[in-house]
DNA sequence: TCCGAATGTCAGCGTTCGCTTACATTATCA
DNA sequence: TGATAATGTAAGCGAACGCTGACATTCGGA
């Protein structure tokens, strides 16, 4: 699944978290966390720690791919301008 | 690429950012954060807020891909056992 | 070589984290 | 239906966040 906020990411770590049958303590403890900690983060807490996350996420089998080339996909080719060129051109238009 | 800690991410970040041609005051003010914060996320910072990590990496035109079904590919097939009947059975077995 | 820009480091400050403990509220099953 | 587990909420506390601002250090081009 696509992420862009805590939210999503949230709902990804329930929806897991309830497919391998187990409840917020056991998962808490497992990953070393408070079950307080989880609560919120499945509720889409945007302040929770990045390293925590990575936890449990680790700890779920979820992978988490950052995908840096978007425009990999069969979607549509957005990137079809080149960045650099741009950039040089500006610099050099613009002194 | 798959990230796993806050060290993987923050070089996706750096790498990213680079390629865009950007400084890390441009990007910084283009998110809304410090360049300080920037700097510590780059470097690995595994206590940084997960939502201001996820409007960086939007920012940034980066997708993130949490795969909840890790054995989908052609890796080792470990989820062959059905963990609804294990947790049956344990709990008829230890009342 | 030298100068400016980009990057990294330091200190101080108000805010919020994540933890513990205890108590509601809501499933779930015999 | 009643009991037990699972989930949600609240308060209080030490620690760390992210911010501002100023100052090193390194990089890149003229």
């Amino acid at each position: 699944m696509l992420t862009r906020t805590a939210a999503d990411l949230g709902a990804v770590i329930r929806d897991r978290r309830k497919r391998l049958k187990l409840d917020q303590s056991t998962l808490a403890k497992k990953v070393g966390v408070s079950r307080q900690w989880l609560i919120e983060v499945e509720h889409g807490h945007p302040r929770a720690e990045l390293g925590l996350i990575l936890r449990v996420l680790d700890a779920l089998g979820i992978k988490l791919d950052a995908d840096s080339n978007p425009s990999a996909g069969r979607g549509v080719p957005k990137t079809a301008v080149d960045l650099d060129a741009i950039v040089a051109k500006a610099k050099k238009g613009k002194p």
